[in-house]
RNA sequence: GGAGGGAUAGCGAAGUGGCCAAACGCAGCAGACUGUAAAUCUGCCGGCUCUGCCUUCGUAGGUUCGAAUCCUACUCCCUCCA
C-alpha cells in the first residue's frame, strides 16, 4: 500500500466510523475501502426504505446523513424502496399482512421520498430501486430455495421472534420472509455495505448470510444509533407521533426541537446536525461546567435544525416567533384567519363555546367548556371565565386557546 | 379435528348484576412554576341544549325493575393437544 492510499483509506474509515453504533466486521470494511481507493471503483452502499410511510423525519436522517458522507467519499448509494416487502411489514408482533400498494401509490410515494431525500443526498450518486422488480418474479421453487438457506432456529435468534415465541405469542410463517427478502435485496444488488439502525441487526446480518450462500462477497453492515423521539425514550416514529418531519414548517421544527428533554440535546446535536466534532466537544464542556445555559444550547439546536431544512433566514424567523409566543407569551405575527358568516350570529353575538367550536380551536363543545374552566381561553388577550357568556364578534378579533392555538375572526 | 382462553375509551390494563361514562398506567390537553413546547406540581381527558340528558365495554338478539357484567347465536384473535 502506498502512503497516499494508506492515508486515503484512513481518512475514509474515520469518516465512516464517526457516530456509528456498530460495524460488522471492521476487517471487511478496511478491505473494501482499500480496494475502492486502489481501483477507483465506488462502494455500493444500500439502504432499505419502507414504502408505506414516505414522510421522512429527522430520525431517518441519522442514517441518511451517513449515506451522504459516503457520497462525499465518492461512493454510490443504493436506495431500495421495499414495495414488495412492504406487504409484510417488518415483524413487530401486531403487524398483519398489509394490503399491497397499487403501482400508482408506490410511484407516488417514491416521488415523495425522492423530494425529501434529495434535500440530504446527492442525486447524482444515488440509485433508486424497487424490490418488487426482483422479488415478484420469483416462483415458488425459488422461494423454497431461498427459505432453505436458513433455519427456524436461526430465525428464532431474532430478538423479536424469540420473545414472542417464548411468551406464546403468534409468529406467522410469512413474517420469516421479511428478513429473507431484505437480505435477498442485497444479493440482487450485490451491495458492499448496508446501513440501518441498531434494530435492523438481524435483517442486516441475513443479507451477509444470503450473499455468502449465493456465492457473493458479504456486505459490511453499519448500524447507526436509534434516535429517541420528542418524548425522550421511545424511538422516533411517525406512528408514535413523537417526530420532527423534515418537511414541516419552520415554526414546527423549531418548536418541536425545543420540546425535547434536555438530556437528549447532545445526542441530537451529534446525530442530526452538521455540527463539527470540535464544536460538539466545546458545547459538551460548556454544558457540563454551567457556562452554557441549557436553554440557549437547545435554542441553538432548534435553530440549526430548522436552518438545515429551511435556510438561515427561516430559522431566525422561527426563533423570533418562539421567543415572542412562548417566552413572552405574546401573540404571534401571523394568525390564521377564520371566516364567520354574519348569518351565524344573533344580533352580532355568539355563545363563546359555539365560537371556539366554529373556529376549530377545540375538538368538541365539551372540550371548549373544559378549556374555559381551566382558564385557557383568551379573546383579544383577555381571559374568558364564563362558559355561558355570549360575546359580540368583531372583525379581526383574536381568539386563543392555550399557548399554541390562535385564530383571527374574519366576518363575512 | 378436539380442548381451553380472550375481545373494555388513542394504547396498555382493572372491573364479572345496581355505588360504571367505567379504577390505574402511558400518551394527549390545560394551568402553575420555570430556563424552553425541558423537568416538577395540579387539573382535565365520550357527546350534548351540561347540577341534567344521550351514546359507548367485539356484533346481533334475549333474561332482568336494572347488564361491561347473566343467557343464546355470530365474528375475530390466541394457546394447548392431534
Amino acid at each position: 500500500m502506498t502512503p497516499e492510499v494508506k492515508e486515503q483509506v484512513e481518512h475514509q474509515l474515520e469518516v465512516i466510523r464517526r457516530g456509528a453504533a456498530e460495524l460488522i466486521p471492521e476487517e471487511d470494511l478496511v478491505k473494501k475501502v482499500r480496494r475502492s481507493v486502489e481501483t477507483g471503483e465506488p462502494l455500493k452502499v444500500k439502504l432499505g426504505l419502507d414504502p408505506s410511510a414516505p414522510d421522512i423525519h429527522i430520525g431517518h436522517t441519522v442514517v441518511l446523513n451517513k449515506l451522504r458522507q459516503f457520497q462525499e467519499l465518492g461512493h454510490l448509494v443504493q436506495l431500495v424502496i421495499g414495495d414488495f416487502t412492504g406487504r409484510i411489514g417488518d415483524p413487530t408482533g401486531k403487524s398483519e399482512t398489509r394490503k399491497q400498494l397499487t403501482e400508482e401509490e408506490v410511484k407516488q410515494n417514491a416521488q415523495t421520498y425522492a423530494e425529501q431525500l434529495f434535500k440530504i443526498l446527492d442525486r447524482n450518486k444515488t440509485e433508486i430501486h424497487f424490490n418488487s422488480k426482483w422479488l415478484s418474479p420469483l416462483d415458488f421453487a425459488a422461494v423454497v430455495d431461498l427459505a432453505a438457506k436458513t433455519t427456524v432456529a436461526r430465525m428464532l435468534e431474532r430478538d423479536d421472534f424469540s420473545k414472542r415465541y417464548h411468551s406464546g405469542q403468534a409468529i406467522s410463517i410469512h413474517e420469516f420472509f421479511y428478513p429473507l427478502m431484505q437480505g435477498y435485496d442485497s444479493v440482487a444488488l450485490e451491495s458492499d455495505i448496508e446501513l440501518g439502525g441498531t434494530d435492523q441487526k438481524f435483517n442486516l446480518l441475513m443479507g451477509r448470510q444470503l450473499q455468502r450462500e449465493y456465492g457473493q462477497e458479504e456486505q459490511v453492515i453499519l448500524m447507526m444509533p436509534l434516535l429517541e423521539g420528542l418524548d425522550g425514550n421511545k424511538k422516533m416514529s411517525k406512528s408514535l407521533g413523537n417526530y420532527i418531519g423534515i418537511n414541516e414548517e419552520p415554526n414546527e421544527i423549531y418548536g418541536k426541537a425545543m420540546s425535547i428533554p434536555d438530556e437528549l440535546m447532545l445526542k441530537y446535536f451529534e446525530l442530526v446536525t452538521d455540527l463539527s466534532l470540535g464544536e460538539l466537544k466545546e458545547l459538551k464542556a460548556g454544558l457540563a461546567d454551567g457556562s452554557i445555559h441549557p436553554r440557549d444550547a437547545k435554542m441553538r439546536l432548534a435553530r440549526r435544525l430548522t436552518a438545515m431544512y429551511h435556510g438561515d433566514e427561516a430559522a431566525e424567523e422561527a426563533e423570533a416567533h418562539f421567543k415572542r409566543v412562548f417566552q413572552k407569551r405574546a401573540l404571534p405575527d401571523e394568525i390564521p384567519e377564520v371566516e364567520i358568516a354574519a348569518s351565524e350570529l344573533e344580533e352580532g353575538r355568539v355563545w363563546v363555546v359555539e365560537l371556539l367550536s366554529k373556529l376549530k380551536l377545540v375538538s368538541s363543545k365539551g372540550d371548549a367548556r373544559r378549556m374555559i374552566k381551566q382558564g385557557a381561553v383568551r379573546i383579544n388577550e383577555e381571559k374568558v371565565t364564563d362558559g355561558n357568556a355570549h360575546i359580540t364578534v368583531e372583525d379581526g378579533m383574536v381568539v386563543q386557546v392555550g399557548k399554541r392555538k390562535f385564530a383571527k375572526v374574519k366576518l363575512a
